[in-house]
DNA sequence: CTCTATTTTAGTATCTGGTATTAAAGTATA
DNA sequence: TATACTTTAATACCAGATACTAAAATAGAG
């Protein structure tokens, strides 16, 4: 049997580190009162790693991911473009669009893909969605890829009607009407 | 004058580090083809600190993102929420949201915001958006805070109908009308 | 070519935050 | 009281550095 002590203990180790990783050994000795050796003992049972391992862990983690999301700019990856005309862009459904009790992406994802496809057909600087008609056929899950094909169905002055489906292999998950003004 | 050799060296180390920012000493040194001693001299000269500092910071910098972006699960800070009835939530548009040659945000986050408050309305472990008729009024630009307010107009079995009206200040600069399901 | 200044390398002592290992206390508990 | 579990101690070692001193190599000017 573990001792009440020794689990409880355990407990507010992990969840010290839990809301601070960049914590050192002694400073967790000091904030349980006990020695370091214990708090290495501790460490070993629960397998979390030492200090520069956890610092490396979250700035890889991270080093990845900054440059994922602050790319993030435009959501998937465009594979075909003919401005003006159509394009198709690819999506894999990462941990982070989902939500973390299923493993459903969220809307908002896969409308941004939508979104940002759309947009980019319209061959000017800078081009803004005034209305969008959308609807998600069924859940995606984590790791699909979805495909988004967009076209101009409409064109009248500096406003584009898009229409954008979105598959997950032969699967439509999404359709979407938008409107999209050009702006000089 | 410095020499040539020196200041090429420092510029390649720099571009090195930017790369990537693991890189100790010792891996730098042999990269360039000089001593440690030089490279932790180069370091000091351009005042770019130790691995396990650079570590530190990288790992700083996205823990605050971490709870920013990864929480990001939910866009707009929930002020006001009666779960089945209605909701508020505020967006305030950073940099990253904006098209980078304007100032002007783009559509999904402020639909992501409306997504988000909209399925949190729904007072179930999961919800899902299936469809939606959306209009963004007017461009939102970088600083703006927009205050989103939802509210169920009507609801049968597992199905709501969820209005969503975004403004800044007092213009709406967005509508959205979602049909999100409730699963068990 | 020589003298001087810059640049590079070497060496040593020290620090932090650990690992790994062995051993000895302290504490419960049957 | 004997046994098992838990905690602390002590020691040797490592990576990746800082800080400092000093010597060698190289470059540039007269």
């Amino acid at each position: 049997m573990m001792s009440p002590g020794k689990s409880k203990r355990q407990e507010l180790l992990c969840r010290y580190l839990e809301g601070n990783p960049f914590l050192t050994d002694n400073e967790l000795a000091h904030m349980l009162g006990v020695s370091i050796q214990t708090i290495r003992l501790d460490r070993w049972g629960l397998s979390i790693p030492e200090l520069r391992k956890r610092l490396r862990e979250v700035a890889k983690g991270s080093y990845g991911q900054v440059s994922a999301l602050q790319k993030e700019e435009w959501i998937g990856d465009l594979v075909d473009l003919e401005p003006g005309r159509q394009g198709v862009s690819i999506l894999e459904v990462s941990e982070e669009m989902t939500l973390n009790s299923t493993k459903v992406a969220r809307g908002h994802y896969i409308f941004a893909q939508a979104n940002c496809l759309a947009v980019s057909l319209v061959n000017t600087k800078v081009a803004l969605t005034g209305t969008a008609k959308i609807s998600f056929k069924r859940p995606v899950y984590y790791g699909e890829k979805v495909i988004a094909r967009a076209f101009i169905s409409r064109k009248k002055d500096n406003k584009f009607i898009i229409r954008v489906t979105s598959k997950v292999r032969d699967e439509t998950i999404f359709q979407g009407k938008f409107l999209v003004f050009a702006i000089a």
